[in-house]
DNA sequence: TCTGGGGTCCTAGGACCC
DNA sequence: TCTGGGGTCCTAGGACCC
């Protein structure tokens, strides 16, 4: 048995914590660079706000002149959750934290799980100042749906218990397929074309139909609908695989010096971020995009990923990074957003036996073996294990963007080693 | 003028090998 | 002109989450 709990407004619920005077207001918080709206009290909501809205639309509208709007703080917000954590820590057995507000509590053998859980929002209130919602369930889908549905009752208790198959076949037959953990817009898009409309529909479909589908992945939450479950609680976090650093520009770019210094910063960020967790990457992606909301600006995104030295120290890094930013460069574009991403991480005390982390130990040894004999046969220097490590794995990709932003790529692109 | 910043998982298909 | 089959690894891309 599973509960979810999660802080309500949890970005504004924070602020609200340390400052009691924005209680009862409408409080919306900003993404970075005040860019759009990423967290609304209830109050903010009924105002007609939208998440991810626009700050400097929104900020004009008429009726919302009274509205808070505060940028974001997440040192705060990470210490705030920290809090939260080690206060369940004492009340539970177990504590999985999903998110930044989120965690799956261990609910086995508990008896009277409502009042369970009430007493638990009670005592995250008291010690945090953050107001919570719990969600009860067989599985973890189940608490997840559960935890929506006491969110969405504003007057409710704050707990919602899905723990029964009667409780939860009336909650079903009300619900969109698309209010579900794990099916998104383009999944709900397709169940609907099926006529798979609410959950009750989903639930009631066959295995083969929603795994031809949604994959495994659509038919694991089938499962855990029905009360199967899927996915077990895991208190060690699974470790990282990838780690980025990307950021939207203040301005547009048009000139190449203004982004290499942008890029010289993400990379210094990244690897400062690499150092912290303990890690090293074997690999690095970079991006270049422009600002895919803009209707007058021509559109260009390309992005670049390759393999890096594990051992490649900062300076390395923004050397790799600029030179690849380069690369993907084209004058004549007003670029809105890069980034770079490292991939294929591993602990930094385990550094790679070999010296080419991301392919297997085997296969290097037979790299190696083949550059000893080409040195042999070419003379030394001729290959070196670094060159072959760079060898470049350039790609070419359109990201996630609407087909009317992509811009044709007819071009591969290579780094030379 | 200004539209977030992170992450994970799955699958298809090509490259390559035997 | 015909043109194996099976296995693995890698990348691109799509979808999801907060």
């Amino acid at each position: 048995m599973f509960a979810l709990i999660d802080g309500n407004s949890f970005y504004c619920s924070c602020e609200r914590a340390f400052d009691p005077t924005l209680r009862g207001k409408p409080v919306v918080v900003l993404s970075n660079n005040d860019g759009c709206a990423i967290a609304r009290t209830h109050e903010a909501k009924d105002l007609g706000i939208k998440m991810g809205e626009p700050y400097h639309l929104a900020r004009r509208r008429p009726g919302l002149e009274h509205v808070i709007w505060k940028s974001s703080n997440y040192a705060l917000y990470g210490d705030m959750s920290r809090r939260i954590y080690e206060v369940l820590t004492t009340l539970v057995p177990q504590v999985e934290p999903y998110s930044i507000d989120e965690m799956f509590l261990d609910f086995t053998g508990i008896n009277d799980a409502p009042e369970r859980a009430a007493y638990i929002r009670a005592a995250v209130l008291k010690a945090t100042k953050i107001p919570t919602c719990v969600g009860i369930g067989p599985t973890k889908t189940i608490a997840k749906l559960a935890n929506a549905v006491a969110k969405k009752d504003r007057a409710g208790s704050g707990v919602c218990d899905l723990r029964y198959a009667d409780q939860r076949a009336s909650a079903y037959g009300e619900l969109e397929v698309g209010a579900v953990w794990g099916i998104g817009p383009a999944s709900a898009h397709k169940l609907k074309a099926v006529g798979i409309a609410t959950i009750a529909d989903f639930v009631a479909a066959p295995d083969e139909e929603i795994r031809k589908l949604l994959s495994v992945v659509g038919l694991r939450t089938l499962w855990e609908l029905r009360g199967t479950s899927c996915m077990s609680l895991s208190m060690a976090p699974a470790p990282k695989k990838s780690l980025a650093v990307t950021r939207s520009f203040g301005r547009a770019i048009e000139e190449w010096p203004d982004l290499e210094q942008a890029i010289g910063a993400y990379a210094t960020r990244a690897a400062e971020k690499l150092r912290r967790h303990g890690l090293v990457a074997s690999a690095m992606q970079v991006f270049l995009q422009t600002n895919r909301f803009s209707k007058m600006d021509r559109q260009y995104v390309n992005q670049g990923s390759f393999g890096i030295e594990p051992t490649a120290d900062t300076f390395a890094l923004i050397k790799t990074a600029t030179r690849a930013a380069r690369h993907l460069w084209r004058d004549g574009y007003r670029y809105a957003k890069a980034g770079i991403i490292l991939l294929d991480l591993v602990p930094s005390r385990e550094q790679p036996a070999s010296m080419f982390p991301s392919i297997d130990p085997e296969r290097s040894a037979t790299l190696m073996r083949t550059i000893d004999i080409v040195n042999q046969r070419f003379g030394r220097g001729t290959l070196r294990p670094g060159v072959v490590a760079m060898r470049p794995r350039w790609g070419m990709r359109r990201a996630n963007l609407s087909p009317q932003y992509t811009t044709r790529i007819d071009e591969v692109m290579r780094v030379r080693a």
